[in-house]
DNA sequence: CGCCAGGTTGATTTCGCTCAAGCAATGTGG
DNA sequence: CCACATTGCTTGAGCGAAATCAACCTGGCG
């Protein structure tokens, strides 16, 4: 839950995500405090929006703690989460470096804290670091490659597999490890956007929830998942690739 | 087929696509004669594979004529196919930028004409030519719409949508107007590969086709697809929009 | 307290997958 | 040239899965 407070003078981007780095480390000196000024902090509650789609580019957003989503819309209210963004990733960066709206929404998924880089500050930066486009270029490609295994999951697994897979996935970014080895993970998404994510009605999602429990593989109440055994649930994807 | 001379001077990536800029054009002269130094030319028959994946990458490879189709792959024999390219488009390009093996691999749809760029080159010509980094960014981020475009459609559109909206994108690349209105495709790809960009089974395919004949909507003859009209296709996805 | 969003559950119908057979075009070896 | 295998596609029957529509629950919140 949302911690405010930081002084704020004592958190720059340089000291930013000590472990996980982030696209921001590698800057000069001098970019560094260029980055300082253009940059603004910005804590966001639950469902807070950090850009949304249509929207002209301002520049772009660092993730600096809790998780974002990114989600595209269409006018039927129609709504699919295509990406989670956690600290260090940067996000808004691809309608900055084509010069165009917004091509989908991004928004908290819990209490988060993002910084706003300004439009003008991004582009002084590139120009005086290659390395900062290099970044840009590996992430999009990472992120290229992430949504070709989902395209290819989504023709080819059922779905149950598919939320079987997302857990999994969700247990290495949320997860805990308990005391007697189960993992604990508290979900960052509501039923309806798990649907989104694995291309099926809400009502589904409810019924394979249903089906888990009564295999005894995840228990669910709410947001908490418990996962007994994190290999039974993994070994339901082995059978596939075993055939 | 793959008869593979060419009278190799005549035809320079210079002067290859006129209509269509490649992403090698905006070169400087020294740039282009290490180009041609580098570069050599392939024709392909339908089949053939431009690389496999898992490959290791040896350079980049620019289409200049036909189509080439870009699939992944799994060990259960799983194939989907993910993109398309045409002549302007270039491919392998992630796999070089991030130096590692190809995510995926990509094959001729028919005869086709690449030419095949060596890794040394293309780094050459990627440290004299800042332009050539961006042309690759731009083209990054564009297909990550593209597959966040198709992600979205395959958890929102039935099959049969999905269906008729790649069709339409086919209309738009491979159509031939008639001179009663009528649009006359020539498909590149097998059913198998339909299914597999739709997300279903070949039978699935056969059937939903089945209905679009009846429905007077389109009639298909082997990978020949005759649209009487492309307005009452587009309509079909309309009435989504519209709710 | 009533309201509402998010979630679950049930009944019904539609849809798609699986398995299997049949068919046409193509290629191959005798 | 024909018998035969192969490949890609279509079609059918049966079955299981998921969409749909609807009721209902539950926890928060004004």
């Amino acid at each position: 839950m949302a911690q405010s407070h930081t002084k704020a003078t004592s958190h720059t981007c340089a000291v930013c995500h000590v472990g996980r780095r982030s696209d921001w480390h590698d800057l000069d000196e001098t970019s560094l405090a260029v980055l300082e000024r253009g940059r603004r902090r910005r804590e966001l509650g639950s469902g807070e929006v950090v850009f949304a789609q249509g929207e002209r580019n301002d520049g772009v957003y660092c993730v600096s703690g809790g998780t974002v989503g990114i989600r595209r819309l269409d006018s039927n209210g129609n709504s699919v989460l295509l990406e989670l963004a956690y600290p260090g990733d940067t996000v808004g960066y691809r309608s900055f470096l084509t010069d165009s709206e917004h091509k989908t929404s991004a928004e908290a998924l819990g209490p988060s804290i993002v910084c706003h880089i300004d439009h003008a500050t991004v582009t002084a930066l590139l120009a005086a670091n290659p390395a900062l486009g290099l970044r840009f270029l590996k992430r999009s490609i990472g992120a290229l490659e992430d949504a070709h295994d989902t395209m290819f999951r989504q023709a080819t697994f059922s779905n149950r597999h598919k939320l079987v897979h997302l857990l999994l996935v969700l247990v290495g970014r949320h997860g805990h490890r308990l005391v007697n080895g189960s993992q604990s993970i508290e979900l960052p998404v509501s039923r309806r956007d798990l649907a989104s994510m694995v291309g099926t009605r809400h009502e589904t999602i409810s019924r394979i929830i249903g089906r888990l429990e009564t295999d005894g593989i995840a228990h669910f109440s709410g947001r908490q998942v418990m996962i007994p055994n994190v290999e039974a649930l993994a070994a339901e994807l082995d059978c596939l690739a075993s055939a």
